[in-house]
RNA sequence: GCCACCCUAGCUCAGUCGGUAGAGCAGCUGAUUCGUAAUCAGCAGGUCGCCGGUUCGAAUCCGGCGGGUGGCUCCA
């Protein structure tokens, strides 16, 4: 028999038969049962595999990324064949895998109710526990189709016809088979730690014109323990949920009579929220940016000027017609106000660039379905900029926001984001208005900004706005999902539509870009996000109850009241607990409402006209008086410091 | 907007087969005077989201509406 070279990962070339599997030399090589596929010359193949001529293999264990997608996939095909034997009838469409999990998608009539998911995945694991071969089958394409018509699968032809190759390939385990690129784990036996999680409707092709399929999530991990711990970490993110914490400090409502996604802040979360508001225009004015106000309503006729109700009208409230005469609508977005104070004088290139900041309040309609807390809303308060400019200060403006962002983001405690450069696609032409001149100008500075600032960035091509590139800082959160936070954007498309001009150095019109920017966000999803980012732990400087006092018994009332009024005229935000409660009663409370510190006061501090803290937590400081404590408070706010806890009962 | 699920006291939740509602916490009253995550007792608290239907009888079954949750779609 002809003989073939193989090379394996750690270098070694050995010498197999031709046509034997990979599956065997992995045996013959003592490899561990956690490699579920392998690499042939790089390409990830099945174990299955017969070799053929000389090549190379790497393993893909399902401890590794790769792996655990492959697992991941097979366990969505496990799921198919489940669904299908027990509810025959029902066509599969496509299963993919994605973060953590994975899903399928069905074509059945009904869709699955609770007690038929349990169904399906006891079904599950009786097909994991026959250990199933997969096999894996090439086949014409055109043989494929009437296969799968012959199984009244439709959407699987339909995938088919679009396949430009004339091999497909079908993976088969017992009776079962589907249409697969793969590869896929050698038998069913290799999938057990999983779950399924969740049922809901998706457009066939994520068109919304399409009919609605039945898709079912789940998740699956090499090991029971991962799948714990995997679970567990969602429960923990559970605990942080804004809209969980919100509830329980008292930072926010929502009220039915007054509407969805028009949440109220309540005075907690005022609080926060004017110490965030007061912290960026005062950062901001420091910048040279100048902040206005300008009302929440305008004519109809501003926004059909500025193009955004042709192109945003669905997301507008609808016109407020009075006595027949004026239309106005709340404004979704602040910069054609902002355009019109620009425009209130003639502008020389001396007083560029002007930067015009608001915390402008503004009105979207969101369609109900996407409503969420406080971060999805129809009301927001947005901190919005606009930075008018010559063509040759873009980059140098561009570097001053992105500093601004990188200190706000240091001050904040936040270190896992990313930015992003979104660029146009040159060769779609017609998504992106202007001259090629002036958009190669605008990315190169944008790039020059970012590499001056020295972030490392990802670049997107075709993901532009159609008026101008942008730079998007995307912020994870706990769980690891990114959040677009941050963002500046080039406009070359607003001065046009609005004729701005500004004399130049030689008398000259001309025409200046404007920079849209935002750092914080809208107040509500900044708040969102700093909730679930701090857990509910607000560092001091943020805390909505800085300090608590509180009596061990009714005897140091009078101390303890005088040391509540010290604070508060001192200008911190105290709450005395002088309560006829146990001392472990009122720090178990203190402490569920978060407050960074608790000073307790009792005959030993009266006596020494001392206080003794505790920090939020837990840590115990040894008693000390008013102004080392008014020393200590006063240096954790200035370094806006926050003690790294415990997410907290 | 679409699909599924959920809505019971201020909060978290129980409520069997359709027979007119229950706990813990919070609140109030009293006792207790206590040193770093729950002192004890008593009291009070409800249009079971809303509207309609079936039924002798509905928190429970059916329909509609509202709100929420998870997805889909959308997200300048």
């Amino acid at each position: 028999m002809e003989k073939i070279q193989v090379k394996l990962p750690e270098g070694k070339i050995i010498e197999v038969a031709s046509g034997q599997k990979i599956q065997e030399v992995a045996s013959s090589q003592g490899i561990n049962s956690n490699v579920i596929a392998a690499k042939l010359d790089g390409a990830p193949v099945d174990l299955d595999r017969a070799l053929s001529r000389d090549c190379s293999l790497d393993w893909i264990s399902m401890n590794s990324p790769e792996g655990v997608d492959i697992l991941r996939h097979s366990t969505a095909h496990l799921m198919a064949q489940a669904v299908q034997s027990l509810f025959p009838g029902t066509q599969v469409t496509i299963g993919p895998t994605i973060e953590d999990g994975f899903y399928y998608d069905f074509r059945r009539e009904k869709s699955f109710a609770p007690e038929e998911i349990e169904k399906i995945e006891a079904r599950m694991r009786e097909l994991a526990t026959l250990d199933l071969k997969v096999t894996r089958e090439d086949m014409p394409r055109e043989k494929a189709i009437g296969l799968f018509r012959g199984l009244g699968e439709e959407y699987k032809v339909e995938i088919l016809r679009e396949i430009p190759e004339e091999t497909v390939s079908l993976y088969r385990q017992g009776d079962w088979l589907d249409l697969c690129r793969g590869p896929h784990v050698s038998s069913t036996g290799v999938i057990r730690a999983f779950k399924l999680t969740g049922v809901a409707g998706a457009y066939w092709r994520g068109d919304e014109k399409n009919e609605m399929l039945q898709r079912i999530y789940g998740t699956s991990w090499p090991t029971e323990e991962a799948l714990r711990e995997h679970l567990r970490l969602l429960e923990e993110a559970k605990k942080r949920d804004h809209r969980r914490l919100g509830k329980e400090l008292g930072l926010f409502m929502v009220s039915d009579a007054i509407g969805p996604g028009l949440p109220l802040w309540l005075p907690k979360g005022a609080i926060v929220r004017s110490i965030l508001e007061r912290y960026i225009v005062d950062l901001e004015r420091s910048l040279g940016y100048q902040h206005v106000y300008t009302p929440q309503l305008a004519r109809v006729e501003l926004y059909q000027r500025s193009g955004h109700w042709d192109h945003f009208k669905d997301n507008m409230y609808p016109p407020m017609l009075f006595e027949d005469k004026e239309e106005l609508v709340l404004r979704p977005m602040n910069c054609p106000h902002h355009i019109m104070m620009y425009q209130h004088e003639l502008h020389s290139y001396r007083d560029l660039p002007l930067r015009i900041a608001e915390l402008g309040t503004m009105y979207r309609y969101e369609r109900s379905g996407v409503l969420s807390g406080l971060s999805r809303v129809r009301a927001m308060t947005l901190n919005d900029a606009h930075i008018f400019c010559t063509p040759e200060q873009i980059q140098s403006e561009a570097v001053g926001v992105l500093r601004l962002i990188e200190q706000v983001y240091r001050d904040f405690g936040f270190t896992d984001y990313w930015h992003r450069l979104s660029l146009r696609d040159p060769k779609d032409r017609a998504k992106f208005v202007d001259s090629d001149a002036m958009w190669d100008n605008a990315e190169s500075c944008l790039r020059h900004a970012l590499s001056e600032v020295g972030v490392v960035y990802k670049e997107a091509l075709g993901e532009a706005a159609y008026y101008g590139p942008k730079i998007d800082v995307q912020l994870n959160d706990v769980l690891g999902h990114g959040e677009t936070v941050s963002t500046v954007q080039l406009d070359f498309y607003l001065p046009e539509r609005f004729g701005l001009e500004y004399v130049d150095t030689d008398g000259q019109r001309k025409r200046p870009v404007m920079i849209h920017r935002g750092v914080v966000s809208t107040m509500e999803r900044m708040m969102a996000f700093l909730i679930e980012h701090y857990a509910g732990n607000f560092p001091l400087w943020l805390a909505p109850v800085q300090v608590k006092v509180m009596t061990v018994t009714d005897q140091q009332k009078e101390y303890a009241q005088k040391v509540f009024e010290d604070l508060t005229r001192g200008g911190w935000r105290a709450q005395l607990d002088d309560r006829n409660e146990k001392l472990g009663y009122k720090i178990r409370q203190v402490q569920g409402e978060r407050v960074p510190y608790a000073v307790v006061i009792g005959d030993r501090e009266v006596r020494d006209q001392t206080v003794s803290p505790r920090r939020r937590g837990g840590e115990q400081l040894k008693p000390m008086s008013l102004k080392e404590f008014n020393d200590l408070l006063r240096l954790e706010v200035a370094n806006k410091i926050s003690h790294q806890q415990s997410a907290g009962s």
